[in-house]
DNA sequence: AACACACACCTAGATTATCTAGGGCTAGAT
DNA sequence: ATCTAGCCCTAGATAATCTAGGTGTGTGTT
């Protein structure tokens, strides 16, 4: 029997992948964050490599972490790598569920901009099954895998972006309700009042964590919320809610639909139904 | 507490990977051989894959297995791809030891034609750290971190090869050992002596599974043996073994040291050395 | 026609690789 | 001075991956 000598092993894969997304993020809590791992496990394949290769990619600074000169020329082409993987597993899975798009949106955009255009789209298009995903922050739509996103700033690695006009705020509430009621606050959009009035307000009334909750409850007569006009829009027309300043602020940021990808059909149809909705 | 949604998995890297090398040497066999697992863990990781995707990804033929269209389409991207990680974690290699070379050689070539060779550039270099992995096939330099090869074919993905000269073939023995003394086969190389003479000779006499071994057994006086020119040199220089025949065959094969990387300073001056020797 | 062979599939059990949890450290911010 | 953010470490738990051995199906050989 013919004895098969032990090959050196290949770099561990996924130690590369957790090494790329650190280099581009330049810390480790964020590189966790995008791979949905908590920063040991980050730091630990982070190590592994480092044992593989004999060097150290990362200085380690006590605060946070910078790239090694080695580290740095290699992170460049593994970012392009990777970045060709994540476009070949779309295709993938493109291929594999062809009238499948998937959405990420801000929670708060999903609940109250998309979820009531979607049974339009439906039966407009009932071959096409929607997923909608809320997610904090937009996605890095080279790596993960979605076909639209609708945030307010731009997500990266994205074809084609369609602007829905900017963000406005103003106070609203239920009809009746005074200017003097409390003011509800969204714990994200914390600063919302202040940036109204142009003068720093804090947190002293209730705090919500979803501004559809926030909504919710202004609706119910609970107070007085700064109104972001994507997402209020469909309560003022039922009159559920009422603008209850002249004062409109508009707000440097766009809310935005991100499309990864320019040829995929289904996902740049559902895009044009949105945007003309 | 702000909730965390979870987002959806990215693929699997490590069945991507599987599948790749699966495309590119058609059959699950090739490939687990080239990632030194066993054909059952390759069928496993595709199944994975082709679960993610939803759709087949070979077409299982019963004698072996087929892309489906979707496949194809897709494994040359990711062929290109793990190129490039393939070249970016050679990169990080050579970066953190830059004065390791690694020698890939069939078991035959490393110890009779190498092996020799070795002493004169350690001390010639002795800053170079020279490590040798007996292989019976070339690695494919993209993939595996070998940074020389030395095989009687070209190895794949490969930047410099150096020609050494076509293997002759021609039978030799310990002196004073006859024509008519019993015929000592390699079991790679079993039709050594059909080749050289022309007519089909079966392997009735002893066999051995690395033709150092034979050759050795050779030089004790315990038979006829075909040499290859280039591996039996060191043994006819010294008078251990004589040529007992005049014919020599010119195999239609040259042993070919094979650079991985144009760039690499020690291993192409490894590569110089040996040639010059 | 009967046989062995090559190739891929499946399942279960074992083995690794990987992650989480919790505690400690350092430097800049309050 | 204390707090916070960010990274390190270790141990134990979890999840991914591999091996082993048996099955089925075409192909080539006797």
């Amino acid at each position: 029997m013919p004895i098969e000598p032990p090959r050196p092993k290949s770099p561990p894969l996924n130690a590369l992948r957790t090494f790329e997304a650190a280099a581009r993020h330049g810390a480790f809590t964020m590189a966790a964050e995008e791979l949905c791992v908590t920063p040991g496990a980050v730091a630990q394949q982070i190590k592994n490599l480092e044992d593989w290769v004999g060097a150290p990619l990362f200085d380690r600074k006590a605060q946070g972490v910078a790239l090694t000169q080695l580290g740095a020329e290699t992170a460049r082409d593994l970012t392009l790598a990777f970045d060709q993987i994540g476009a070949a597993s779309q295709k993938l899975r493109l291929g594999g569920r062809p009238s499948e798009v998937r959405i990420a949106a801000l929670p708060s955009v999903a609940q109250l901009w998309l979820s009531p255009r979607l049974p339009a789209i439906r039966e407009a298009a009932p071959d096409i099954a929607i997923s909608v995903f809320a997610l904090e922050t937009p996605p890095n739509m080279n790596r993960e895998h979605f076909d639209l996103g609708i945030f307010y700033e731009p997500a990266e690695g994205v074809a084609v972006e369609i602007d829905l006009g900017p963000d406005e705020i103003f106070p609203v509430s239920a009809p009746g309700v005074g200017a003097d009621a409390p003011r509800l606050f969204d714990a994200a959009w914390v600063d919302d009042w202040s940036q109204w009035s142009g003068a720093p307000i804090s947190a002293n009334g209730p705090v919500f964590s979803l501004y559809s909750l926030a909504l919710a409850e202004a609706a119910a007569g609970a107070g007085v919320l700064i109104g972001h006009s994507h997402l209020v829009a469909n309560h003022l027309a039922r009159g559920d809610l009422i603008a209850i300043a002249e004062r409109r602020i508009k707000l440097d940021r766009s809310l935005i639909i991100s499309v990864a990808q320019k040829g995929a059909s289904a996902a740049q149809k559902v895009a044009e139904m949105l945007e003309a909705s």
